[in-house]
DNA sequence: ACCCCAGTCAACACCATGTCGACTCCGATC
DNA sequence: GATCGGAGTCGACATGGTGTTGACTGGGGT
């Protein structure tokens, strides 16, 4: 997971606007007033008004905390990615132990991630259609997983437990597309959509037999 | 097909508040103003100002024909989702004769109908985060393709062609969301994406695995 | 005693949306 | 051939959210 990981790392100060004194809990008002109003209204429905007086402070003074409404959920997307990599590190690269068991491990985390925060993945996917700050910053991430799901295919197909086929970034893009809409839906009630409780699992075998050709792939090194 | 089709039928007058004369060609050209505005900036930068005028109306004007700028995008979609309906209807009913050769025209057809109105699509999907209706007009959509697929999986499995496995609706919902997905992806240009030559047979090749758990299913009836 | 600057906000300028009321044709009616 | 009604049209206004300006405060450093 070490690669690129610019997009946090190259833009340290997205809220605030420099400088580093008392008002760190202001900005952390604003940060808890968005996710708390997030629980039950979407974003669209939430002026910076509303943020700056959840926040007790004026909308100006809103502005020198952050440069704008979504700079804000920019910074909330950022934790909950943040935690997401973190949580998702290394498990792929014990993958040969137990494959099933290791990408289940693999997608139950990232689950109980965006379950976890909801309301601030799901407005992220809201905006992502309007700003072009958030879907840059979304696209990083995706790739980071993409090129970590590719990786480990590869590692699959040369120890001889998957069959070739797809060119394996093309597979990880499908796949990492499908379990990002599924869950979309899943949590947004939104649709047709797979029951909360099932998801892991209707995920997985999807992952299994699009990688492996089976929903029981191979333990061992094949040769 | 035929369930359910509310959505188009049930409101035949979204555009235009009732009566039928003369200013059919007013309506068509704010419909064509849109179409065209949106080959070159995103739905959000374009104002009602801007649809009005482009069809030589002033912006009350532009009230009398639609009542807001996002009913104008419904009408475009449920054109083009009309336009894959008729496309796609039916190519399920021969699978047992080449199944391959039928999911793949499926998923070919939805590919050309999508890439030919890729602007109306990505514009939807834009706006799909904001506006419920586009969202519920979509959601039923989506409901009958899911339907169609689960029913086309049922089938080949009961002819022995497919193994059981995952309920049938759950596997028609994650592979028409990865295809949405991955159709967004693709024609957004947005992040990572399938290259859109290979787009058709990187879904297809997920949706047979997933289905048949093989690349070349059966032609025959098993027994 | 002074200055600087983080922090604060009232007031303003701007822009897009949506609404109202008045106006103009034109075809139907008596 | 007057008049009536409604489709079609738009100028002007009300509303509401965003972003900016300029002035004020208070405390830490010199």
């Amino acid at each position: 997971m070490s690669p690129a990981r610019t997009p946090t790392g190259a833009a340290p100060t997205r809220g605030r606007r420099a400088g580093r004194s008392t008002g760190d809990d202001r900005e952390a008002a604003i940060l808890a007033t968005a996710e708390r109003l997030l629980r039950d209204r979407p974003f669209g429905d939430i002026s910076i008004d509303d943020l700056a007086r959840g926040a007790g402070i004026s909308r100006p003074t809103f502005y020198f905390y952050f440069p704008s409404k979504d700079a804000v959920l920019l910074t909330l997307l950022d934790r909950v990615t943040e935690e997401a990599d973190t949580a998702a590190g290394g498990v792929l690269d014990r993958l040969a132990e137990d494959p099933r068991a290791r990408w289940r491990e693999l997608i139950a985390r990232f689950h109980a991630i965006f379950g976890g925060h909801r309301d601030v993945v799901l407005a992220c996917a809201q905006v992502r259609g309007t700003n072009p700050e958030v879907r840059r910053l979304w696209a990083e991430v995706l790739e980071r997983w993409v090129r970590a799901v590719q990786a480990a295919v590869e590692a699959e197909r040369a120890r001889g437990a998957a069959p070739d086929g797809l060119p394996a970034r093309d597979l990880a893009i499908a796949l990492n597309s499908m379990n990002e809409r599924v869950w979309y839906a899943t949590f947004a009630g939104d649709g047709p959509a797979v029951a909360e409780r099932d998801v892991v699992d209707v995920l997985l075998d999807v992952w299994l037999t699009a990688i492996y050709h089976t929903t029981t792939p191979p333990l061992a090194p094949a040769d």
